[in-house]
DNA sequence: TGTACATCAGTGAACGCGCGTTCACTGATGTAC
DNA sequence: TGTACATCAGTGAACGCGCGTTCACTGATGTAC
């Protein structure tokens, strides 16, 4: 064991971590922007000094937890990918693979729902790079199926743009959902996960989510056909 | 002229106009969190105590602005729907119509988008039930219209929220599209509007737009022929 | 029309407070021999 | 293994600054007679 990683850098490591994990705990009620740089550091114990040893200021900190993040996306993808080819057992185990995640790591999807038109420039930018990545790795994807055949590269990422969009949709309607039952149930007068008011639980927005994508499917195994009412210009 | 508005209420009025412009316009570059009373009051000209004279705190002036923003939104539903009953044209004029809109009020758009999942409870609150109050008047338009016959109640709301939903996506996508053009522009080095890095301009997102309702669409034409795969519980 | 009093939108000074950033420092960890 | 020096993550005190909020005030507008 000539240096495993060194106790200094693994300290430091697990300081910094800290500091993610704080900063996106604080981020759960506030967004980016009026977050307080010794805000972060008094949640971790820390002197407000120290955090410049790990960044120049609060948007770094917001780029890597943008990272951080969309880490957990792509392996969301590849789970979603391994699925059945059957449509319809697909889209349930897709939302329902979104619901998990979002119970999972709920912090995680409020920051990025939150920051992706957020105040920070820095962090926009991160996020909308990391989506465009993703979107394209859902486009390669789905230009394997056989449904994609016959398709045009344009027409295949404009899809992969629907289920992603539709994927973070989803997920903040979830955590929604989650919010709104969470606040009623504390102060709990009326039966047990009611919904008597408008409000949407969380199977009202599973179920939306699976309609959405059936006609999202419908629409996509139609598009061949109907071809002709588009101009060449669109091409 | 008894009483015509008085001309004390009047300029009460016009100050308070003056700080809601004040603060939409600051808002263009930063999120309600992190805006300040000082800066709104000293963007007007007046002395920041003169603020409470007219808003309790700043949330309260931004459930102001989601208020007036979500005015003009009412008023492109109708406009919508007083389109031409072709798809295709009508896909095509409410894009172009969506667009104008976000060329012409870019900073109530981008406040909304930046706004409903932002940092502020009161105003994302005010947020929610304006857009909820929104699909549900498209939801009734979309109902009275042929293509809605043998629709469930529950069915035309989804379609509704899938339209709605789609509309705030596009216009975001277009404030983002105009940035990055913006931005690029003043550097400008390259060819007039070129586009040979992969960033999207206005025409792409309109092209995007266009074809996300075009699959919408055709799923909604074959909705009721593909009912079977959708379990009891669902209805 | 004129006078006397009431209202109240906006003023400007003051307050205490927490902020981001800097700096010389300390002492545990790392390295060379 | 032991010693001498280098590194550097984290400290704690200090700074100047702008913040939100309060308060008694002013003077134009409104109202009653």
């Amino acid at each position: 064991m000539s240096h495993t990683v060194g106790i200094r850098q693994a300290q430091k490591l697990k300081t910094r971590q800290a500091l993610l994990d704080a900063a996106l705990r604080l981020l759960e009620e506030q967004s980016l922007s009026s977050l307080g740089l010794r805000e972060v550091t008094r949640a971790v114990g820390v002197a407000p000094a120290a955090f410049y040893r790990h960044f120049a200021d609060l948007a770094e900190l917001g780029v890597a937890l943008v990272e951080e993040t969309l880490g957990s996306l792509h392996g969301l993808i590849g789970e979603i990918l391994a699925e059945t080819g059957d449509a319809e057992l697909r889209i349930e185990r897709t939302v329902d693979l979104i619901a998990r995640h979002v119970r999972e790591q709920p912090a995680h999807f409020r920051f990025i729902a939150r920051e992706r038109h957020g105040g920070v420039g820095r962090v926009r930018a991160a996020i909308a790079t990391q989506l465009r990545r993703f979107t394209e790795e859902v486009a390669e994807a789905l230009a394997r199926e056989r449904a994609s055949a016959g398709w045009s590269e344009a027409d295949v990422r404009m899809l992969a743009g629907m289920y992603v969009d539709h994927m973070v949709m989803t997920a903040s309607a979830f955590l929604e959902a989650q919010e709104t039952s969470g606040a009623s149930d504390t102060g709990g007068a009326g039966g047990t996960g009611g919904n008597t008011d408008g409000l949407p639980v969380e199977e009202d927005v599973a179920r939306a989510a699976r309609d959405r994508l059936r006609l999202v499917s419908l629409g996509r195994r139609h598009w061949l056909e109907n071809d002709a009412g588009r101009g060449p210009r669109d091409r």
